[in-house]
DNA sequence: CCCGAACCTGAACCATGGTTCATTCCCTCC
DNA sequence: GGAGGGAATGAACCATGGTTCAGGTTCGGG
């Protein structure tokens, strides 16, 4: 009796799980985790309420997957810089400048992802998460040292600083309103903040500075 | 027939609003906001629940309450020490220093402050606390820059990564576990964080080194 | 000593939002 | 086409925790 899932069937299910998952990432988008609400997420999905329980155990593991699902790609973003073939340094401004410039972009994302209130489910994902980011700063710094790029510094630390210091300067309370960053000015404030993170770990000063003109060119496509 | 609210009563009633104060203070500086429930304050303050109502019109109320007089604290702390007869500089390590100082020891205050998840009438509180705490950052830059210490920098941006950097490597998730800090390690982890903001404004190579012997007379008092 | 006002008490109330489950719908198979 | 099982529904349920309020107690004035 036992009935075959039908090929037309499993589409149908997965394409749900899909669309619950990408409505939960949009409204998480748009308003972070907050916002987030099961009714919420299941009426812009298009299913009831209870649906979301055939696909997701709980709010949590909805909103955890949702976060992986996120962090995942940003972490992979700054990884493959990370690991290109030039300087330590190049990397290091490249992927201060693309961390920095995508929170700018999608700063409620980025909000959401490194500094909203989250519960004990999602903060052991958001740890893991700004731990992963931090090794990659550090890694970078290792071999900057390694090359002889800049002193022997405290890695760990200085890799942990940058990682706070850029969102605050973004996305918290001390960072200047949208309206502020939108127009021409932000990328003056991405410049500032590069610069304040190279010369924190000894960068030969000039480094930044050249790269100012180039920020143009360097839009960080979404 | 009207009656006087006399001596003993109105110091009773002192009395009462300063023990709920102070009970939802150390509630709060043992686990944060979270953990301050009205009928946990009560319990320890020894009064009903109701009763809190007497004295607070809110829960919010009591909470931003327990958070002014707190930060408060802290900010004429930095605040004195920006304002003190010295050279910029020594003015600025003073201040990192007793920052990152006061928030190890502490810490759970110190993530209730400045990090935990809070509801939006204590976040615009913090707000407040941490844009006067960049102020006094920036305030000692500027100082700095018009002495000649240090290069012209974006001064506001600065305070703002600085204000960042700290809390994150002490108190975060990045932050190296507590028994990691208890030990003597604490005092090298808070030279690390000190000399990286130190560096970023491009302080003069040495200023910070210089002072590390000096860290352990500069225990901070509690 | 008694009255009324102020105060205190804590159990009941209520709002929010995640979770469940009896019912209905739809699909596969015979 | 209809029997039976998986999937979907959404209103009801429940847990949490802030807030209220009817009833009791304490206090000042006459």
């Amino acid at each position: 009796m036992a009935y075959r899932r039908t090929g037309k069937v499993s589409a149908r299910l997965a394409d749900n799980r899909r669309r619950i998952l990408n409505s939960a990432r949009e409204i998480v988008a748009e308003g972070g985790f907050s916002a987030a609400q099961m009714s919420e997420v299941a009426r812009r999905a298009g299913v009831a309420t209870g649906t979301l329980y055939r696909y997701f155990p709980s709010k949590e593991d909805l909103c955890r997957q949702v976060f992986r699902e996120v962090s995942t790609r940003e972490m992979n973003i700054l990884a493959n810089i990370a690991s290109e073939d030039a300087p330590a340094m190049e990397r290091l401004e490249s992927v201060l400048r693309t961390f920095a410039g995508r929170a700018i972009q999608g700063r409620r994302l980025a909000y959401a992802l490194l500094a909203e209130p989250v519960d004990v489910g999602l903060s052991e994902d958001r740890t893991r998460f700004r731990r992963t980011h931090a090794q990659v700063f550090a890694g970078i710094l290792d071999d900057a040292i390694e090359a002889g790029d800049i002193p022997p510094i405290n890695t760990q630390i200085a890799a942990a600083c940058i990682a706070g210091a850029i969102p605050t300067a973004l996305i918290g309370p001390l960072a200047p309103e949208s309206h502020e960053i939108e127009d021409q000015s932000g990328a003056r404030v991405l410049d500032d903040i590069v610069a304040f993170c190279m010369a924190a770990v000894h960068a030969a000063p000039g480094t930044a500075a050249q790269k100012n003109e180039k920020t143009e060119e360097r839009r960080i496509a979404s």
